[in-house]
DNA sequence: GCTGGCAGTCTCTACACACGACTGCTAAAC
DNA sequence: GTTTAGCAGTCGTGTGTAGAGACTGCCAGC
């Protein structure tokens, strides 16, 4: 863990490595490392280097008599080495074009985020998640009540940035058309530009006092409401796209055996499960890096994610991309990064 | 194929060595044949009808010292009898139960669609897909434009069915609010009840008559609904679940390789390409299986299709799974075959 | 402190062999 | 004519052995 220990010559051989490792995918020979230029030293040398490094536990041999590979720890020692150096090289303009080809000028948010995980998949041939912020902070900006039948209503809620969601509900009594309507303007006049949140704390209040002074309208308006209100901040809306590339990573076999690869394929159905497995790595700056052992759960021990929060006002959602630990972290890190960027530029220029 | 040339012997022993083929994965030898009940014939008897059956091309031998496989005739003659026999067990109740459970009792339309996908997957533990008829017969119901800047609008559209699609248009020119609201109310009262083709054509028609006749309100609404109707056809509305039950697939090597893996993966991110692939087995009645080397597509050969149509008025959509070859087809059948009458009924309960 | 060289270790492939699982065939029984 | 028992034949699988190839670790020398 004390990475200042490393000479400077040892870190250039784990640097050297860790990308020859990236690019071929075998176990790396001293004898390859000695050859490369920028390290003019013997085979014999390097495998003193590769000796202390293993001793660090930077590196390891899957048998005797092969080349090294690095560790967990070896990927996160280059990778905090790409986070250092590369802060600036940001690829957002690839990735902003590709989007905009993607989505259109004006896409509704949920296109957007598809479009931003279907475009990470694309660069980066892995796995690429977009995930939206918690409804709950959206900024009301419009509802609609559309009448099915005698007891049944289709409400559209419009909030900032395109996001655009509908829900069924039942009434107990009927409603005339006419009264949807006016429900629907006296929310719209009263509630446009608080958060959801805010705008149920304020329906809930009302409701309260509601209860003595007496105002039909009003009171349906109110109710139908808090209706819509109710189930609204559940599931966090999640983007996935790419789940094909995992067909390629178990076959190259990176250590990406059936089981982990089952266990990608399911969170890719339960989409919750990534959300959940994310929401620790949401509150720093920049982009995160969780390399193989690091995450809490073993099945995901050999793949690793790349990920970064983006902001839209006081909301926070994140893209970013999973594969094996064996992947091109430097292009992975820059992507994500400017998918982040990206993402949130859509969002000001929408509002 | 003659199927007609077996004898009742014969066919007993197809159906015996398929329905262990299935159960099994293990090629099945002629002693575990006779040792069931059902056919009381020593192994010898069972070898010559097999050496027969082999001859014929309902089975085969992966070497010479193994038992037999059923081929994709084989399957087919199996399957064939199925639908003779079992056209009556449908399993709608269940199906129905568990859709109710996962889409609740007044579902939107896509809701209804992922939740029949997802039913399929569970109960059949294979991909489970359901896929919405063409949008261009949806009975159009409603419209809203709420704006969203100066010269953007937001169009929501709701279909019969609690169908409801969004989309953001550019204008050239400023609207006012209330020439928005009043051009909706015009849509609304003018076109409700028309299937959307039949809107278009109409709006069409009159934006053609409104050159030389001027009324500033009915071609704001004209014009906005044309440019709402412009891209509304094109990409057919797919649901896919179970993705994951390809690991288990490809693990127990059913045939199923990786590059079949990897196409079927592929086939769930672009989903336009499991439309084009079921083209051609929506115009039957019932449920269509095409198995293994029948998919005009080679990289389908290791897999089986089962797909059912359901109709919503005169609009057709289609639920179904895919698996491997060996799958078990008659409790597939069924369910499949009850997803596809449930469906229907959600929709027939909405309208 | 670096390097060349050499012995040691481990994997991978090929090959041979024995075992087990079925079949196909034939001759006898029904 | 049909069914059956028995037996020879075939082929995949698992195991053991040998040799080649790929690296490393270590040591002696520069």
């Amino acid at each position: 863990m004390t990475f200042g220990a490393l000479s400077d010559r040892t870190r250039r051989v784990l640097a050297c490595l860790v990308k020859d490792y990236i690019d071929s995918g075998e176990p790396v020979a001293s004898a390859t490392l000695s050859r490369r230029p920028g390290l003019g030293v013997s085979s014999a040398t390097i495998r003193n280097v590769l000796a202390q490094l293993e001793d660090m536990g930077y590196v390891s041999q899957p048998h005797t008599s092969a080349g090294r590979v690095p560790t967990d720890l070896g990927y996160r020692y280059y990778v905090d080495m790409l986070l250092d150096t590369r802060r600036a090289s940001r690829e957002i303009s690839t990735v902003e074009a590709r989007m905009r080809e993607q989505a259109g000028g004006a896409p509704l948010f949920d296109q957007l985020l598809s479009s931003a995980s279907h475009v990470l998949f694309e660069v980066s041939h892995h796995v690429g998640f977009a995930i939206a912020p918690s409804d709950m902070h959206a900024i009301f900006q419009r509802i609609e009540f559309v009448p099915l039948s005698a007891s049944r209503v289709l409400v559209v809620m419009v909030a900032r940035g395109n996001h655009v969601s509908q829900k069924v509900i039942e009434l107990n009594e009927e409603i005339a058309p006419s009264a949807l309507t006016q429900a629907a303007n006296y929310l719209n006049a009263e509630f446009a530009g608080l958060s959801l949140d805010e705008v149920r704390q304020a329906v809930l209040a009302r409701l309260e006092e509601q209860r003595t002074l007496y105002d039909e309208l009003r009171a349906v308006a109110l109710m139908l409401a808090r209706t819509t209100l109710e189930g609204i901040q559940s599931p966090t809306a999640v983007f996935i796209d790419g789940a094909s590339s995992l067909a390629d990573d178990a076959e190259d076999a990176n250590g990406v055996s059936m089981s982990t690869l089952r266990t990608l394929l399911r969170m890719v159905e339960e989409k919750q499960r990534l959300v959940r497995l994310l929401d620790a790595y949401l509150d720093g700056p920049g982009v995160a890096v969780v390399i193989g052992a690091e995450h809490p759960d073993p099945q995901l021990h050999a793949c690793s994610l790349v990920v970064a929060a983006y902001r839209d006002g006081a909301r926070r959602g994140a893209v970013g991309i999973i594969g094996p630990t064996r992947m091109h972290y430097s292009r992975a890190i820059s992507v994500v990064d400017g998918a982040a960027v990206a993402v949130a530029r859509f969002l000001r220029d929408q509002n």
